[in-house]
RNA sequence: GCGCCUGUAGCUCAGUUGGAUAGAGCAACGGACUUCUAAUCCGUAGGUCACAGGUUCGAAUCCUGUCAGGCGUACCA
């Protein structure tokens, strides 16, 4: 809020100067007001005068100083201005010009950080759709908190957010998956099968067998197999999803909808979707198949929709997919795709050009490889007694706090490492610890406060002057931030942006907590002080709950 | 071969969307608990931002090329 204020001083001087024909061209580049890394610097710097000086035909330092000459800094809590290196402008600002930001803090509470740059445009996240063939494992679990986190942090900012699953209940994988737990069904009852490798191999068909098995009895050897199969794919397909729901709901990840992909095929969307680019001219026949012109809107080849089999692509569901999507009103759709599907973002984007939706309302977040490790050595992905890196394993392990926070400590397009043996130390290795213990510290202290019977939490102007100290203004200057860091992460789809300016934080807060005392002797100090912890931890926990992370009273 | 991503301290990674003297954690070394939670803090040390050019007032950041690693390159999903 404070850097706005400094904007807007910058832009009026700039229209004095040139209301005054101190400065000749009207032709004004984008500038920024930023906040220098060095403290002499001052506390806002920019670079207007730079910027400006090819369009001014003038010196930088030159157009700086009409710049500062013209600036209105009455009442504005800017001590002083500096010209400096080749044409910065710094602001240095008295310390209770950042006193407001306490009181504003106080009574944003909750809703500090949140903007409204969204203006409630329908924006939908798609995210996890993993296959209903198998147990969530770790790399979903990045994806999920990576989604999750993404639509948290877009509807803090204004957007009229839309979690969606899209269940691939449909295709060649499901009948995969029918046939493994017949097989493994056949084999409860004694029969001897071969079990191929293009089966899934996992542990859990043969439980899921069994259940089948106990659910039809012998009967079902007499079904014709085709039914049998069937039957057998809809049982562990609903299973599975229902093991994928309860999992991802132990990780605090709700969706708004689950959206089938065979529905699709039953209403039509499918068939709807191929006529309708058919009769384009961008759906054509060749060999047999029938091919999109992908490669007319940037994609590097043509894709197959319709197999010369008859049978429709994953691609061809996808098409209708997202023109359903779109249909249904969002001014964008981001998807979060695993890493090794990036190869299919320039067809899919092709795609949806070709229905006539601009390019840039699709997106999709890149979610790279998790390497889950147990004390730096790699752990085996699986084995025949049960894999260990399914995501409902590791959250048991480490848990729901320890897992979501280390997902979102990395910009989501570099692999991760993930040690079990780290996450589950509640040590400084561990960050996520680092952040709450700011959270319970300062809970701790208000317990105390209210002890000796000091309630007066409410905004004290008089006391918050007393609040000079330097680590109290890094803290208010960090907080400032806050707002404007989630508006990056939003507009980047960058969730760690906010994991990273939550250490920035508590590093602040817990060396200042180690050099001052917040309870003291001086009433009205202790106050000020109060005012300045409570905001600290309005903030730490409205940025961990951005990212699906408790927030506890004590650790 | 082509395409996408990555390359920053011994290790793991940030880097405010082109700003001034490149940051943090871990590991190493030395310190701080009679106190609101030491799950913490303070200090020391650590760099050819892979390499070479280019763009401009200014480059870790943008462009080109080279090298290295990962992934992708199906009438699979």
């Amino acid at each position: 809020m404070i850097k706005e204020q400094i904007e807007k001083m910058v832009h009026q001087a700039l229209d004095e100067a040139r209301r005054s024909g101190q400065l000749p061209s009207s032709d004004v580049p984008a500038f920024v007001v930023e906040e220098p890394r060095a403290e002499a610097h001052g506390d806002f710097s920019t670079n207007a005068a730079m910027v400006m000086a090819s369009s001014q035909k003038m010196a930088p330092r030159k157009i700086a100083e009409i710049l500062a000459g013209n600036l209105r800094r009455q009442q504005s809590g800017v001590e002083r201005v500096e010209i400096a290196g080749p044409g910065f402008i710094n602001f240095f600002l008295r310390p209770e010009a950042w006193h407001p930001v306490l009181q504003h803090v106080a009574e944003r509470g909750d809703t500090f950080g949140s903007c409204d740059v969204g203006r409630g445009r329908r924006i939908q996240v798609e995210f996890v759709s993993s296959n209903p063939t198998g147990p969530l494992h770790v790399g979903h679990g990045r994806g999920a908190a990576v989604g999750d986190a993404v639509a948290s942090i877009l509807a803090a900012c204004g957007y009229d957010v839309q979690r969606e699953y899209y269940i691939n209940d449909s295709g060649r994988q499901i009948r995969t998956l029918g046939q493994s737990v017949y097989l493994r069904l056949l084999a409860h009852f004694g029969r001897e099968v071969d079990f191929p490798e293009t089966c899934y191999q996992g542990d859990y068909i043969r439980e899921l067998a069994a259940e089948v098995a106990a659910a039809e009895g012998e009967a079902i050897l007499q079904w014709p197999e085709e039914k049998a199969v069937s039957h057998c794919a809809r049982y562990a397909c609903e299973k599975i999803l229902a093991g994928i729901r309860r999992d991802l709901a132990d990780f605090g990840v709700t969706f708004d909808q689950w959206f089938s992909e065979q529905s699709l095929y039953d209403s039509g969307q499918v068939d709807e979707a191929i006529a309708f680019f058919r009769d384009k001219g961008l759906i054509y026949e060749k060999d047999g198949a029938l091919w999109f012109k992908t490669s007319a809107f940037g994609d590097e080849k043509d894709r197959v929709v319709v197999r010369s089999n008859g049978q429709t692509t994953y691609f061809a569901s996808d098409i209708a997919y997202h023109r359903e999507k779109f249909q249904r009103g969002f001014d964008r759709v981001i998807d979060v795709w695993g890493a090794d599907h990036h190869g299919y973002i320039a067809r899919m984007a092709a795609a949806i050009e070709a229905g006539g939706i601009e390019r840039e309302r699709f997106g999709v977040i890149l979610v790279q490889l998790v390497n889950l490790l147990r004390g730096g050595e790699p752990v085996a992905m699986s084995t025949r007694a049960g894999r260990f890196d399914t995501l409902a394993a590791v959250i048991r392990e480490v848990g729901r706090d320890a897992a979501r926070f280390i997902f979102l400590s990395r910009h989501h397009e570099s692999a991760l490492d993930f040690d079990l043996e780290v996450a589950r130390q509640k040590t400084n290795d561990n960050p996520v610890f680092y952040v709450q213990y700011v959270h319970a510290r300062i809970s701790s202290i208000l317990r105390k406060a209210r002890e000796q019977g000091m309630t007066g939490v409410a905004w004290d102007a008089e006391a918050a002057a007393l609040l000079t100290a330097p680590e109290e203004m890094a803290l208010i200057k960090a907080m400032d931030r806050f707002p404007e860091t989630v508006a990056a992460a939003a507009e980047m789809l960058e969730p760690h942006r906010v994991t990273y300016y939550l250490m920035d934080l508590a590093s602040l807060f817990h060396a200042y907590y180690n050099k001052h005392r917040v309870l003291t002797d001086d009433a009205r100090l202790s106050r000020g002080r109060l005012c300045l912890v409570l905001a600290v931890r309005q903030v730490i926990r409205n940025g961990l709950t951005l990212l699906g992370v408790s927030a506890p009273e004590k650790m």
